[in-house]
RNA sequence: GCGUCGGUGGCAGAGCGGUCAAUUGCACGAGACUGUAAAUCUCGCGCCCUUUGGGCUACGGGGGUUCGAAUCCCUCCCGGCGCA
């Protein structure tokens, strides 16, 4: 088995585990550094190692753009070309999907505020992902060439870049969606996970392929979701674990994640897709989630929006400009053990580089420390005292 | 000294009789960011009042012309350039 569950915690779902792949274990829970373009922005794959990240993973819409999945597989796969030693996954594209699609210019993220900020779109542009029961045309947003991905092509472009973990072509709703075409689009996800499934088996590789449980908001979609997925099984197998994603808002991110992980097989790593803020985490790890990736961590810190104890902070803010202390006392990173807020404050103001590469660590260091303290607590059995301790500090 | 061009909000720089408290950029202040079209975007940015509204002070100083001036005239001060 690639994936053995070391521990489960007694009062929650939460569990800690150890992922194998040909590049090395991982252990879980565990944050994903997301590196869309073969790159984790601003950081080198020395520094991500020393902050503690275990795994990178891809965007297979933008490496089919830029620089071709074939430079990829002809340059050794995504790590050896971006030289990272460690796992590496990809995701399908099927996230452009909603972000090129439903989403475009919409000002909708994959987390709605509430439900009722729905913007109604008398000026909307058209957008660039159309989707049909064969796949999703896109425009493509450097040049405006028009691509088709099916679930076929996609697994194939997977193959070719290589990672180690790779995950079928999903479609990611808006939060904002019907329930009636949540059911429509879901229907529709089974049947793309199914044909990933079988365009993979017919690759032979040694990939993990992870099917994606979708069904936004809707209890009865995404157990509906878990059972379809968590179940597919052609003759050569079902999936080597799940991605779980889609629309949520605030409040549901970790009520979903508990419905479907309560049916999900246990004995397959789960991985909840583009999630997320540290109370997110916190949350969705006590629901059963094994591994996060998440943007927000990199864009933030390229942001000024830096991660304390207490909660985020705006490294922009006036009153840092003379802050000699670190952005956190007790933090392990690089950044904090060398540099001041009044330095990374002069650095943002003055635009240079460095600003977001010493954001970038601190940022990603404390998500990363995060799981490694709510690991330590499952192994220890005392995840909820953890939960509530880093809660309670931890202003949203 | 003569001639000439110019003096606009923190800076640069539009405006050249009313729709100007004044385009725009930067700076400044604040906010957002969840499988990255993001080192991005949004909002604010003379003073005062609770307002989509109103009042006050403003475009070097002073004085005029006009119903009305940052915009026209006179004068003074200051700067660039040219000639002495």
């Amino acid at each position: 088995m690639h994936f053995t569950v070391e521990k489960r915690d007694s009062n929650s779902l939460a569990r800690a585990g150890i992922l194998k792949t040909p590049h090395g274990n991982i252990k879980t829970p565990a944050f994903v550094a997301v590196a869309t373009k073969a790159t984790v922005k601003s950081l080198t794959p020395e520094m991500l190692t020393e902050l503690g990240a275990q795994m990178v993973l891809g965007n297979t819409y933008h490496l089919y753009f830029e620089p071709g999945e074939g430079v990829v597989k002809a340059a050794g796969g995504l790590g050896k070309f971006m030289h990272w030693d460690g796992p590496t996954m990809t995701d399908s594209g099927g996230f452009q999907a909603f972000s090129l699609g439903a989403a475009y210019k919409k000002g909708v993220s994959k987390i709605a505020r509430e439900m009722t900020e729905v913007r109604l779109q008398s000026d909307a542009e058209p957008a660039l992902a159309v989707i049909t029961e064969d796949g999703v045309t896109f425009k493509s947003h450097l040049d405006g060439s028009e691509h088709l991905f099916t679930p076929e092509r996609s697994i194939q472009i997977q193959h070719d870049i290589g990672a180690d973990i790779i995950f079928a072509f999903d479609e990611c709703t808006s939060p904002h969606a019907s329930d009636s075409y949540q059911r429509e689009a879901l229907a529709r996800t089974h049947r793309w996970a199914t044909r990933s499934l079988v365009q993979h088996r017919m690759l032979d590789n040694a990939q993990l392929l992870f099917g994606i449980v979708q069904g936004g908001r809707v209890q009865e979609l995404r157990e509906e979701s878990a059972r379809v997925i968590g179940g597919i099984c052609p003759p050569a197998g079902g999936f080597d674990g799940f991605g779980i994603g889609g629309s949520f808002t605030k409040d549901d991110v970790h009520t979903a994640v508990g419905w479907v992980n309560t049916l999900l097989p246990e004995d397959k790593p789960r991985h909840l897709l583009g999630i997320g803020e540290p109370e997110d985490i916190v949350l969705a790890v006590e629901q059963g989630c094994d591994l996060f990736d998440c943007v927000t961590p990199t864009r933030n810190a390229r942001n000024g929006s830096l991660y304390t104890r207490e909660g985020k902070m705006n490294i922009g803010n006036a009153r840092y400009r003379k802050d000699f202390f670190p952005i956190q006392q007790d933090c392990d990173c690089y950044t904090c053990n060398n540099f001041t807020k009044s330095y990374l404050a002069h650095l943002f103001r003055a635009h240079e580089m460095l600003a977001g590469t010493l954001a970038t660590i601190h940022n990603l260091r404390f998500i990363i420390h995060l799981t490694e303290e709510l690991r330590a607590a499952i192994l220890d059995g005392t995840l909820s005292e953890y939960k509530n301790k880093f809660l309670t500090r931890y202003k949203k």
